[in-house]
RNA sequence: GCUCCUGUAGUGUAGCGGCCAAUCAUGUCGCCCUUUCGAGGCGACGACUCGGGUUCGAAUCCCGACAGGAGCACCA
C-alpha cells in the first residue's frame, strides 16, 4: 500500500446507519480492518449519519453487532453527527474565503445548470458577506431555504466538480441529535472533513465515488486540511443475490422474503442463518482482493470456502430425505455406536436398532432384489423385495468394499423439514422458485442439538438447525 | 449524450517491461484415500478482448476500437 508506514496507518469504516450490513459492507469493513492490522495501525468505526431521514437508531447497534459477529474489531468509534459544530465552523471559513456560496435555486434548476455547465446568479449574488448572513439565518431557522454550494468549476468535464452541494436543510428528527440541527453536510463535505480531522491516512471507498475524488481534495485543500491517501476498489456482487436496499425492500414489502435475514439474501444476518461462518466470509473477501475490476462472483466460491471451515468442526448425523421403510428379516438387535466425526474426537451417539429402518427414496429406487448394501455404520442387508416399501435380510457385519453405504434411521426418529435456499434473482427479476423444501426423518439425537448449530447430514449436506415457532427446522447450507 | 474507471482460464485472482510457452483458488474430469455423494492427496483441462505503436524484448508502457461498470442527487 502506498505511503503506508508501520504503526502510522489509520483506516476507517463509515457505514450509514440505515440498514443491516451485507456482504458488500463486509468487504469494505474487512479490508479496512485488515490493512490497519497489517500495518499495526488503528481502525475507526464511524457512523456517517448526516442524513436524519435515513439514519435510524436501531441500526447503530445492529451494525455493530454484525461487525462483531464478523470478527472485525475497532479501536474507536464515533458519529459524524457528533461533529456538526466543527462542520459549521469550516463551512463558515469557506464562505468567508469566497469558496462557497448560498444557492436558492430549485433542485430542477440546479440539475439543469449542472447538466449544461451553466452557472446561476446565486454564484455571484450570494457569496462572501451576503452568503454569510444567509448562512447564519439558515442555521437559525429551518424556514430559511437554500443550500451551500462549493465554488467549483461549472465548466469542468467532471460533473461532480460543477459546484457540488456542501450543506442542505433537512428538518427530520435525528436519532441522536433530535431536532437540535437542521442544516446537514452532504457526503462530499462530511466524508472529506471527517477522514482528515480524525487522522485517517488510508480511506478506502468503492469505485462509484471515483469521480468525486477531485471534490474531496478540493474541499480539503481550500480548508487547508491534511489530505489522506484515498483509494478505491470495486463493488462485490454475487450472481443472483442483490445487495441493494432498492431491490430487497420491495421483496420484504410484498412478503416474498421473510425479512432482511432471509436465508436467500447476502445480508450478514441472512448468511449467518444459512450457516455461513464469519471466517469463511473473511477468507472469501480476502481472496477476492481489492482491485478495481468489476466482478460478479458465483456463490459457490463462498460455499467452497465455508465447507472447509465446517468440515473439520461440525458433527455428523443421519438424515433420510423422502424416507422409504425397510424391514429386515432376521435383523439382530444392535446397539450401534456411531462416531460424530470421521477424524476428530467429538464423541459418538448410540442408536438401538430392531428390524425396521428408513432409507432415502433416491437410494431405494435404485435397488433390485438380490442387491447387497450396507446400513452405514451397522451391517449389510440383502434386498429381497422392492416396491413402496423394501424388504431385506440380514447379510453379515463384515465390511464389503464397493458396496453402497447408506444413511438410515430407525422408527425412533424425528420428522424434519429442511429449507433449501436457491438464487433469489434470475437476472433482474425475482425468482419465485428460489425456496425448496426437503422432508425427511432425522435420527433421534438431532432433537438434542443446540438451536443454531450447524451439522453435516451425511450424504446430504451441511445444515444449520433453528427453531421456527415450535418446530426444529433445518436450513440447507450447501453440500 | 458527455465524462471517468476497468478488461488475464467457466468464475475469482497473482503478475505490472526480460525470471511468464503466465500464479493460486474454485470448477470439470481421472486416479488414490475415506464405512458420506463431504474433507484430504496426486494429476489433467483451461486465459493475457482486438488492432496498431514504442522497445533488442510487452500480459505488463502508449494510442485506438470493442466490451463491462460507474457518475452527471439538496443519498451515501
Amino acid at each position: 500500500m502506498p505511503f503506508a508506514e508501520k504503526g502510522k496507518v489509520v483506516t476507517r469504516f463509515p457505514p450509514e446507519p440505515n440498514g443491516y450490513l451485507h456482504i458488500g459492507h463486509a468487504k469494505a469493513a474487512i479490508i479496512d480492518y485488515e490493512y490497519a492490522r497489517i500495518y499495526d495501525g488503528k481502525f475507526i468505526l464511524r457512523f456517517d449519519d448526516t442524513n436524519p431521514e435515513n439514519a435510524h437508531l436501531e441500526f447503530y447497534d445492529a451494525q455493530k453487532e454484525d461487525l462483531r459477529w464478523l470478527g472485525v474489531e475497532w479501536d474507536s468509534e464515533y458519529h459524524t453527527s457528533d461533529h456538526l459544530e466543527t462542520h459549521y465552523k469550516l463551512a463558515e471559513q469557506l464562505i468567508k474565503q469566497g469558496d462557497a456560496y448560498l444557492c436558492k435555486c430549485t433542485s430542477e434548476a440546479i440539475k439543469e445548470g449542472r447538466f449544461n455547465a451553466k452557472t446561476c446568479s446565486c454564484r455571484e449574488d450570494r457569496t462572501g458577506e451576503a452568503a454569510l448572513d444567509l448562512w447564519k439565518d439558515m442555521l437559525a431557522s429551518p424556514e430559511v431555504s437554500g443550500i451551500l454550494r462549493l465554488h467549483g468549476e461549472m465548466g469542468s468535464d467532471n460533473t461532480a466538480m460543477r459546484d457540488p452541494t456542501l450543506f442542505r436543510v433537512i428538518e427530520a428528527e435525528h436519532p441522536l441529535t433530535g431536532d437540535k440541527y437542521h442544516v446537514w453536510p452532504t457526503y462530499d463535505f462530511a466524508g472529506a472533513v471527517e477522514d482528515s480531522i480524525s487522522g485517517v491516512t488510508h480511506p478506502f471507498r468503492t469505485k462509484e465515488y471515483e469521480l468525486r475524488d477531485p471534490v474531496y481534495f478540493r474541499i480539503l485543500s481550500l480548508l487547508n486540511l491534511r489530505a489522506p491517501h484515498l483509494m478505491e476498489f470495486s463493488r462485490l456482487s454475487i450472481e443472483g443475490m442483490p445487495v441493494s436496499k432498492r431491490k430487497i425492500k420491495p421483496l420484504i414489502e410484498q412478503g416474498l422474503v421473510t425479512g432482511f435475514d432471509d436465508v436467500r439474501l447476502p445480508t450478514l444476518r441472512g448468511l449467518k442463518r444459512r450457516g455461513i461462518v464469519p471466517e469463511a466470509i473473511k477468507q472469501f473477501v480476502l481472496q477476492q482482493g481489492f482491485s478495481k475490476v468489476e466482478s460478479v462472483v458465483d456463490f459457490s466460491l463462498v460455499e467452497s470456502v465455508n465447507r472447509k471451515f465446517l468440515d473439520s468442526r461440525v458433527k455428523r448425523y443421519y438424515f433420510v430425505p423422502n424416507p422409504v421403510q425397510l424391514s429386515v428379516d432376521g435383523a439382530p438387535k444392535k446397539t450401534a455406536k456411531l462416531s460424530l466425526h470421521p477424524d476428530a474426537t467429538m464423541g459418538e451417539r448410540t442408536i438401538h436398532t430392531g428390524s425396521t429402518f428408513f432409507v432415502p427414496k433416491e437410494d431405494a429406487q435404485k435397488m433390485k432384489a438380490g442387491d447387497v448394501f450396507r446400513l452405514k455404520g451397522l451391517y449389510n442387508v440383502r434386498i429381497t423385495k422392492t416396491g413402496d416399501t423394501l424388504t431385506g435380510t440380514y447379510a453379515g457385519d463384515e465390511l464389503i468394499p464397493e458396496t453402497a453405504k447408506i444413511q438410515w434411521t430407525t422408527d425412533d426418529h424425528i420428522p424434519l423439514k429442511i429449507i433449501v435456499p436457491g438464487l433469489i434473482f434470475k437476472g433482474e427479476t425475482f425468482n419465485p422458485d428460489s425456496l425448496h423444501e426437503l422432508q425427511g426423518y432425522a435420527e433421534k439425537a438431532v432433537s438434542g442439538i443446540t438451536v443454531g448449530e450447524i451439522v453435516q447430514f451425511e450424504r446430504v449436506g451441511f445444515v444449520r438447525l433453528e427453531k421456527q415457532k415450535k418446530d426444529l427446522v433445518g436450513i440447507f447450507t450447501h453440500k
